[in-house]
DNA sequence: GATTAACTTCGTACGGCGTACAACGTAGGA
DNA sequence: TCCTACGTTGTACGCCGTACGAAGTTAATC
């Protein structure tokens, strides 16, 4: 059953074609196999999600994923979809373009929390995906209340996305994260010799801001920080010149 | 000769161990090895980048490049601090933080364009590289005119640092954008058949935003727009509350 | 000058990956 | 009953990173 990517991607959708009756019924479905991929990269990261693990995880063989999802590169779409297809989508009601945009940026930073692989799917055809286009659409309707033209509207909401990626991106785990306290124990004299007193901004600011990243209220603040300014922005943009 | 990470990030650096004069005399060096491996991420993409193919442009064999380099994910990290120790660095002079930010994005950008594979490095002990500290530090100057203490500089110049990626990001060319106009020929029909009338918000700004972002003066305008965002929310970081 | 030790180079091999292909089994439709 | 479409699977190919050890080359030591 080698169906299209835009066919997988709309597979709930009424008028998705089925594919014939004969033959013995699958033991899984392509929703599913997206399932477990999702469930192997929550908890092991995306390198995980092989496609002979897939198999083992499922119950079937390797090659039989491949009945069901047409390559590796399409179900990094699928699942990017999937995840953002069960984003809660509540009504923005009244409230004011602050808090709908604050309440869109804190939805998707909690998205990248808890599924950081999103950070590593950058396959453009995930445009095309039904959770895709109803997160787009309802987060184009929290811009509702601004006075923006259709593509100051798309630049706005990307600005805001962009910045949460970024955030998302900084409060990532590292791989290397466990060994990363010997690293710094072979290294930090060696890295002290080369510096030496050179570039004493960027070793004060830089000490500064490492021990701050150690503290534990440190994100929210970082996030605080860089929400409101985003925040600022939008509303000097929507004010100021048609943009 | 395994030297450390850190050893060969600062290979250049007087009071490097340099390894013993016996033996052979090397081939090739780690500075050429990362040369040439910048030269193929810049030419076929940091897919292309494998030791084996590494090793056919230095005319040695693949073995022989883990003599120069630890492993790839070491690579990986020289290379990053490679391009940065080149970015140009001129003296912020007199200008004001606006111009001297705009520099430091354009600069940025410019080099984003030139190696896209820089957004797949997300090493974080390329931080302890001398080109990155050079970096860190130019940057971190452009901000002197502003009145922030040292975490506020650090999350400041991230905001902005952070800004650049997602425009890079934004601009990259999808690997499989040449066969594109073929695959929306193809799914076009289907899409529209799934959508429907639904989405009319996201279906009207998403078609707006695709028409502009085929225009070609559209990069330049999503950058103007976005970067003015970044300034204008700096200016009121800086004025407001201490922050 | 002979020996030793440090160093580079390289071939082979291992265990992973994605996936093309063809054989086989199973069910519904004719 | 036969045909045909379909799901399942094993084998195999060409990649990847890299561990390991043998072989060759040079400088230091005796």
């Amino acid at each position: 059953m080698p169906r299209e990517l835009i066919d997988l991607l709309w597979r709930d959708h009424p008028s998705a074609p089925q594919g014939g009756t004969r033959g013995p019924r699958s033991r899984v479905t392509t929703g599913a196999v997206v399932d477990a991929a999702c469930a192997l990269a929550d908890a092991e990261g995306l390198a995980a999600v092989t496609v002979r693990r897939l198999g083992d995880a499922l119950g079937i063989s390797t090659m039989s994923v491949y009945t069901h999802v047409n390559g590796r590169d399409d179900l990094l779409v699928l699942m990017a979809d999937a995840v953002y297809a069960r984003m809660p989508r509540p009504a923005h009601g009244t409230a004011g373009w602050r808090t709908r945009i604050r309440r869109v940026a804190d939805t998707n930073l909690a998205l990248h929390l808890e599924h950081p692989w999103l950070l590593e799917i950058t396959d453009d055809r995930t445009a095309f995906g039904p959770g895709t286009i109803a997160k787009y659409d309802h987060e184009l309707h929290a811009l509702d209340p601004l006075p923006l033209d259709d593509v100051a509207r798309d630049a706005a909401l990307t600005f805001v996305l962009d910045f949460v990626r970024a955030a998302a991106r900084a409060r990532r785990r590292d791989p290397r994260a466990d060994e990363m306290p010997q690293i710094w124990a072979r290294w930090a004299g060696r890295l002290a010799a080369y510096l030496g007193d050179d570039y004493p901004l960027a070793q004060r600011v830089g000490g500064a801001a490492g021990q701050e990243m150690n503290a534990a209220s440190s994100p929210a603040h970082a996030w605080e920080f860089g929400l409101a300014r985003v925040l600022d922005s939008l509303g000097q943009a929507a004010d100021g010149p048609g943009a």
